[in-house]
DNA sequence: CTGTTAGCGCGTTCAT
DNA sequence: ATGAACGCGCTAACAG
């Protein structure tokens, strides 16, 4: 450790030292305010000549726009918001990387903040985004409180829902049905002829509407029950799942496992190898998420896919067109999943 | 697919339509806008009947403050942007998650973006980034364009750069020694009694000095020539480490591989085990990032932790500090890294 | 405790 | 092609 230095910005309240506007940027030029920012917003309504002299005025007083003035003259923040549950959850980061990649090349910035499937921090945290007049806002499933609605529609912005699917969603919608994939998941695990079956899922709304599906069609099919192991809050990481699998195994289940991640199946298949078992002979598991790692472990994850890229990119499409005022478009879209088989089950 | 209703904010420019604003609210309060703002900022500094009043205003008319008109009053944006290479890298994700967490409790919010490890497009955002008057600003590394610099050092707001470590940082550094990992793995595996190794190394300057650290410690002891697979641009992910070691294993390598994160050691450990080798007897893994999976590994994964969500919260910490004035704290942090011994190595 | 007056730095309109 | 005037919605002094 060293000490401070006293040389950087001492005590300088930010923002208010040598605060360089274009009114700054004009004078040098010779020019006024609002050439400036035409020169900026416009070049070629601006004399070639002038147009270099300004250029010259904020190249040597390293001048930048500000950002915050501008939108609230223009009433146009070029901010585009997202909610999601958890930013370190890989299924939602990648989501946010399709989607900021594709607003970015459209000049706009975006603003996020984790709900941590907290319906009530959801509720605060669209307030405090509303508050920065976004001009588009994207959010994480399709359940939000009265007083969320309420705000969102008060504010008329454009707002995509995703990660979910509804006929009535707030605005617009790009996402896929939950309860679906474990339908799909039970026809697929009852095709291979798999007649015990258990379920490991993370505390996440969605994850056990999957869980329901599956357990549903499976138990209608066969009339097994099925056993379940919900984890409590909290990620849900390979070492939850191989503690599951662990004790499903003391218990003696033999059977398919359907996991609400492939983190959990991964963790489920590494516990099941360990002891020995043959996959998926006796132990069967279907993951969900298709990441990156699924097709390279032991034995190669079978699980459900769903293009978070894609569909990152799709919800900014979406918002994009309503911000251009675009409102032919539809207003939900399916992006569908697949169900990848691999040597898992 | 449905088509759009119209009855949701048709062609309705964000921000235009029923502009609420505390004019309006004090108008319904019968007072005047200064004392809704009052009433906001310092409920104490308004009657409590006035104050109940233009609660009571508030609430029928949904009003939201607008922030930007806030920020461009008061100087102060109440915004922390942040800069990393990328997203959906756990490693940087969850740096972001212990930072935004403590920052949002004193009031500020986060806006990020992906620099992709370029220089040039971290250049270009912290330009943008800076248009909006952030109160803050987080950066990955120590490395940055001249040009940057410039910009930051003339916008004059606390910076904090992290995930590495210099004594002279643009103002203040959270971090560790990128180099020192490299030396202190090396000497850990000769303490082994390692005498062959390779390495398989992302393609991320950090990264790189990581395994420079540890081929020159390695090589100097040793005096053999360290075999060294790099990555081409792109996320280190558990395929590519498999693939690397197959092409180790294929070249007849036995002995110790340094990797340079752990996704890309579990894959080669997966590789090594599928072809019946014994870990640590035939083939010795070392990771980076001691990710929550490490040690569920077969076998657990024997790696350098680094405390990530210590390490935002340090950085949210000195930036907070810095920005409330404090000039006293020291400029450099280095938190230090861990070897965590386990069995793969 | 409350109101008045002034900006904050830009975009927008209307002139010229 | 350029400028003057105005306003975006709020905070920051000062009065009273």
């Amino acid at each position: 450790m060293k000490k401070s230095s006293s040389s950087y910005n001492d005590a300088a309240p930010a923002q208010t030292r040598g605060a360089v506007t274009m009114a700054t940027v004009g004078r040098m030029a010779g020019v006024s305010q609002v050439t400036v920012s035409r020169a900026l917003s416009d070049p070629t309504k601006v004399s070639p000549d002038t147009l270099r002299r300004i250029r010259d005025a904020i190249e040597a007083t390293g001048f930048v726009p500000n950002a915050i003035a501008g939108a609230l003259a223009s009433r146009k923040s070029q901010l585009i918001t997202a909610l999601v549950p958890s930013i370190t959850n890989i299924v939602y980061s990648s989501l946010l990387h399709g989607f900021s990649d594709l607003i970015r090349e459209h000049g706009y910035q975006m603003m996020v903040s984790e709900t941590g499937f907290d319906p009530q921090q959801e509720t605060d945290m669209i307030a405090t985004h509303l508050a920065r007049r976004p001009d588009g806002m994207l959010l994480t499933g399709i359940h939000h409180s009265p007083a969320a609605r309420r705000m969102l529609i008060g504010a008329a912005i454009p707002v995509v829902e995703i990660w979910d699917i509804t006929e009535t969603p707030i605005d617009r919608c790009v996402g896929f049905s939950h309860a679906q994939i474990g339908l799909a998941s039970a026809d697929y695990a009852l095709a291979q002829g798999h007649r015990h079956a258990a379920t490991i899922t993370a505390c996440d709304a969605r994850a056990q509407r999957r869980r329901d599906g599956f357990v549903r069609r499976f138990a209608a099919e066969t009339g097994a029950d099925i056993r379940a192991i919900d984890f409590p809050p909290g990620t849900a990481t390979l070492g939850h799942g191989r503690q599951a699998m662990a004790q499903l195994l003391d218990q003696g289940f033999r059977g398919l496992v359907y996991c609400s991640s492939d983190q959990c199946a991964h963790g489920a298949l590494i516990e099941a190898r360990a002891r020995g078992l043959d996959v998926p002979g006796d132990i069967a598991v279907i993951g969900f998420g298709d990441q990156d790692f699924a097709e390279h472990t032991l034995p190669p994850l079978t699980t459900v896919k769903v293009d978070r890229d894609a569909m990152g990119k799709a919800a900014a499409t979406a918002l994009l067109g309503r911000i251009g005022g675009q409102n032919d478009a539809p207003t939900t879209i399916d992006v569908g999943f697949q169900i990848v088989t691999r040597g898992s089950a």
